[in-house]
Parts: C-alpha cells; structure tokens; sequence
DNA sequence: ACCTCCCTGGCC
DNA sequence: GGCCAGGGAGGT
C-alpha cells in the first residue's frame, strides 16, 4: 500500500525519467481520477506542452514542478502505482491515466480501486488546497522531540490515530505506524497525551529508521501486488514487517501472539506483550 | 473529534 | 454472495 517509503521510491525511480522531460499528451480514461480538479478539461491542458522542472514529495504526495507555475499532484491512495511504459506496450488492466512525455515512454497511472488521484494547480490552487495542511514530512522534516510532544500534549486520541493524522506529521500509514509503535515499544491504544518525554523520544527514534528501511526495501508490496516500482519489481518489506498482517503469529522481539484491533475503522497489528 | 463514504479485486 | 482492505474529504 502506498505510504511514504512507497510513494518515495517511486518518486526516485521517476525522478531521472520525468525531469526535463516535455509532456506531449494527456489521456483521462477515467474522469474520477481527475476528481479534484475544479475543471476536468485543465487538467490535460495545464500539462500538455510543459516541460518537468523538479520531481518533490510531501509526505504522501508527489508534486511535478512544470513550467508555468503548474504544479501536477499524484496521489496514489491504497491501490495506484505508476509505471514508466514504451507506447507500443500493451495496457494494464486499470490505467487510468496516460502521460506521455516529447520522444520518451508513457507514465501510466494504474489505479483499481480509485482512491488515488491526479490534479494541476495553479499556486493559488496550491495554496487552498489539502496540502497547504499537511504536516512536517515525517523523512525530511520531521519534528523534534520536544515539539512533537507539543502536539501529543493533552490529546486523547490513541496515539495510532495521532500518527495516521496527516495534519500532525505526513508520510505514515497504517503499514509503517503499526510497525513505528512496535520499534518504540507503546501501545497504539495509549492516549497520544499519555507518552512520556522519554517515550515520545523513542517514538520519534523509531519514525525514520522504519521509513528509511522501507525505502531500501523498495517499499512494501502486498501479496495482492497493488503496489509495484514503475518498472513492475515489487518492493520488498513485506518479509521484514514485525506487526503488520501478522496477527496470531509470534512477536520476533518477546515471543507473544501478535494481535488485532479495528481502531477509528483501521486494523492496528500490534504485540500486547511488549508494547506497553 | 468522530463517522461515513468512495471503489474494486480477491478471498472465504 | 458478502466482506474486507483503507487515505482522505466532508459532514455532524
């Protein structure tokens, strides 16, 4: 599933194709992809002709600097990944969108579920938009301590909940914050208020190494296969995962049962007997 | 701060 | 045939 390492290592792998490169065509195969743009039609016309300045991410999202002041937004929500394809290359089931770049290959963006989007913005569009509030990207930017005990100050929510908000540090899904709590030893039951300094700074000593090993991995492809580097390899973390989808199996660090519970709608994966 | 919805393939 | 996966937006 797409979460930062993911999104990131795709990020990489683009970044030498895409920038430079002149966007020739645009194709929308399906509308819903292009949701948040206000007008459809601009989508493929603010892309169209426009030459890729820089390739960037914000926790989850992936942001084209074009031409122009056009910023063209990929967000491939639980289910997309994009490919690097030559033209002559037959479709996958699910592309829903296809950028072709001046005398280069395809990206193509393979969607099922539809969660994912595309969309160009003005920067005043920029601006109003979800990502104006992100948080601090949790690879790059990411809080110290002391400020990210601020923002855990007097809340309530479990501490689970507090990592998946997007708005507090962006990049973490419900892979890497199982596995982020498992790393720091804390409950994701605990209210995020609850943490002691000492925690918080186990907390926060946990967020990168679990990324960063994420991202050499590639990034984690289920074995649904949703999630796939451009190029078709799948990104190997699965096999290093330590709470995700190991419910029942047996904690590598104490020896107990892994366990389940469906917190604000997600499965959190966590062991009972060592994350306190 | 919480709940519901969106969407589809895969699995029981 | 029904349920599950879940990020983000919108509503209460």
């Amino acid at each position: 599933m797409p979460e930062l390492p993911e999104v990131e290592s795709t990020r990489r792998y683009l970044e030498p194709v895409l920038v430079g490169a002149r966007i020739s065509n645009v194709e929308v195969r399906r509308d819903r992809m292009v949701r948040r743009q206000e007008n459809p039609a601009d989508f493929g016309a603010r892309l169209g002709d426009r030459r890729v300045l820089a390739l960037e991410r914000i926790g989850k999202f992936m942001l084209a600097r074009l031409e122009g002041d056009i910023t063209w937004v990929t967000h491939l929500g639980m289910s997309g990944r994009l490919q690097v394809a030559d033209s002559g290359r037959a479709e996958d089931p699910h592309t829903n969108v296809v950028v072709e770049l001046k005398n280069g290959p395809q990206i193509r963006f393979v969607d099922p579920r539809t969660f994912g989007f595309m969309v160009a913005y003005t920067p005043a569009e920029l601006e109003q938009s979800s990502l104006a509030g992100l948080g601090r990207d949790a690879l790059d930017d990411l809080p110290r301590s002391p400020e990210l005990a601020q923002m855990l100050e007097r809340r309530s929510a479990p501490i689970k909940a507090l990592l998946l908000d997007q708005r507090l540090i962006a990049g973490l899904g419900n892979i890497y914050a199982d596995e982020v709590l498992h790393r720091a030893a804390i409950s994701p039951l605990r209210p995020g208020g609850s943490l002691s300094l000492d925690e918080v700074k186990s907390l926060r000593a946990s967020i990168r190494p679990i990324l960063r090993a994420g991202l050499a991995a590639g990034g984690t492809s289920l074995n649904d296969l949703a999630y796939l580097l451009p190029d078709g390899r799948a990104g190997g973390y699965l096999a290093r995962l330590e709470v995700y989808g190991r419910t029942g199996e047996i904690c590598r660090r104490c020896g107990t049962s892994i366990e389940a519970v469906v917190l604000r709608g997600r499965t959190t994966h966590w062991c009972p007997g060592c994350q306190l």
